[in-house]
DNA sequence: CGAGGAAGTTACAGCGCTGTAAACCGGCTG
DNA sequence: CAGCCGGTTTACAGCGCTGTAACTTCCTCG
């Protein structure tokens, strides 16, 4: 079963080429007689167009990359759910590349060995800094997600992570909390996303007059439920007292929650918890998780509309995005009574 | 900055573009003097490979496209994540398409108007029939994943889900409890999923004697956890009584471990739960959850198994193969003392 | 009635690469 | 020393499509 060219098309139309084509991209100028006879011929012969041939001609594929460490995260599958549903929507088909997280894994894609396969690349950085990424990186068009710096040229889409961990914090203030820890930034290495977001903790607690205390800061050994759990039960455990927690992120104050219910802790009388990414399950854990939400369509619209100013051309320096984000306010942190 | 070609290395080197092909792809009938020549060339000039290019020449992509509903769904984030990385050891990657578990957007998957741009297609179902999958499917190299029935001639992987079902079932009865219900089905149109999932729970039930119930089936308006919570709330609140729940699967569970706690319910003391996929979020609920964990790297390989050799050529009857899960016991349904 | 234009159509040269067949070049055999 | 052989290198024809420029009709207008 040979696949049906274009030229094929042409030949049992009786015309040329680029007729049928013209006709398959529903070119204008074409008389209505000519254009029925190539559809019927189209038809007739089960023509469908060989997409590389034609991203070959065109000099674009349509396909743009999406990177980061793993899907698995939540807060990555609603990134993924999210700019894969946009990209759609612009006609574009996203390819999907994981790091884990690794320098290997994130500097194969800034150097993108293969030229022409994509687009455009959307990539949200982990253990890359700014200056790797400059040293690395191809003429490839690029778009930066996440807290880490961008390099001068390369655009960069982020919320306002010093202010979102702000207002989760005086959320927390508000419902008179004083002994408020924070769980989760990684206990070596601290990521850009875990330290900027730590910034606007203790900003919202030297604004309310708060005295930062160290100890109520409890890292973890990597960003995971598991390894907040472990942490928040080592931390009771050693008798630590704090009547609120600010998470790194949802999985890390699911990992809290966890901790604070195998110790008969009460959630939110006694230590109230808000977490950040607003993950589909902050609405169903027990109880559920007041949350830093950020605006993510808004985040995927705006990546993909600069990445696509990249693409049609524009090589100047590189714009820098601050995308919204709100409070969701649920269960495990709710507003003062 | 114009794009280094073939060309312009092969000018450079002073010799022709095959050769310079050759020694980028290792061929061994290069003399060692070419070699370091066009090497060199091949440095000073920066080339990489138009992918796009080599792949209408060699008519392959190494691009594979995985198809299923959405990536938020936790069991699907792994199932990307492990196709994506198999998939990436083996030379491929990965298009991911969103399908939203409409019919159209499956449509749209097995019809796939362009040729070319894929290999072949990894394809989880969730709307489609075996019947329009046949109709619509097109001369691409395809296979299906889950419980639907697979067209004459489409590959497909599934676990023993009426098995899978009995065993989680079963887990239930040797802790004792006789009312066993069933969570998170649909309440119109069961998916096959559900369905067969339904059949194993019923079958672990006969073998034991306890009589079916069919008030202690618990559909729910949709898949997701909310609905789950609901349809568990609404049938405590109606005064049914019931010692354990088979959920649909891990979202299903979460719910129902909900809504089971805002009626202070202890599980699994008074009510046992287990759920299904095994889901990273599994051991992190409280109780952590007892659940059917499917074999997730060994349906990868083997899906990309059959494709492969579906790539490769062959065009014989369709295969069906049927990969492990195991029960992993947790706080929710433990082990029996 | 011929110039000028618009609409419709076509031929053809790429896009950047690879497969194929053929050419080339010593070195070795008889 | 002709003939042959294997390793090495090359020219060239595609892969299937689109952009461009040019050509052909058929009108319209002065």
């Amino acid at each position: 079963m040979r696949r049906v060219r274009l030229e094929d098309v042409a030949k049992h139309a009786g015309v040329s080429m680029k007729t049928v084509s013209n006709v398959v991209h529903d070119y204008p100028h074409v008389s209505p007689a000519t254009r029925e006879k190539v559809q019927r011929a189209l038809d007739e012969l089960g023509y469908r167009p060989n997409a590389l041939a034609r991203r070959l001609a065109t000099g674009r594929t349509g396909i743009l990359a999406l990177a980061f460490s793993d899907v698995t995260i939540p807060y990555f599958s609603e990134l993924a759910r999210t700019v894969s549903r946009a990209a759609a929507a612009r006609g574009y088909r996203l390819l999907l590349e994981q790091t884990d997280g690794t320098l290997e894994g994130e500097r194969e894609i800034v150097s993108t060995r293969e030229a022409g396969l994509v687009d455009g690349v959307i990539f949200q950085p982990t253990a890359m800094s700014s200056l790797e990424i400059a040293q690395h990186r191809q003429d490839i068009p690029l778009v930066l997600l996440g807290e880490q710096t961008a390099p001068i040229g390369v655009d960069h889409v982020m919320i306002d992570n010093v202010a979102a961990a702000s207002v989760a914090t005086e959320q927390l203030i508000r419902l008179g909390r004083r002994r408020i820890g924070f769980v989760g930034h990684e206990s070596a290495g601290l990521t850009a996303t875990s330290s900027v977001r730590l910034m606007g903790y203790q900003r919202a607690l030297e604004s309310a007059g708060i005295p930062l205390d160290m100890s109520l800061l409890l890292p973890s050994d990597a960003i995971s439920s598991r390894e907040s759990e472990v942490a928040v039960a080592r931390a009771i455990d050693a008798g630590l007292q704090f009547d609120a927690l600010v998470c790194r992120d949802d999985l890390a104050a699911i990992g809290a929650l966890r901790a604070l219910q195998l110790h008969d802790i009460a959630v939110p009388d006694a230590v109230a918890v808000v977490g950040w990414d607003d993950v589909p399950m902050a609405s169903f854990t027990y109880p559920s998780l007041t949350t830093i939400a950020p605006a993510m369509e808004q985040l995927a619209t705006t990546a993909l509309d600069l990445l696509e100013e990249r693409i049609a051309g524009y090589d100047g320096v590189g714009r820098h995005r601050v995308t919204d984000f709100s409070l969701v306010v649920r269960e495990s942190a709710p507003d003062p009574a």
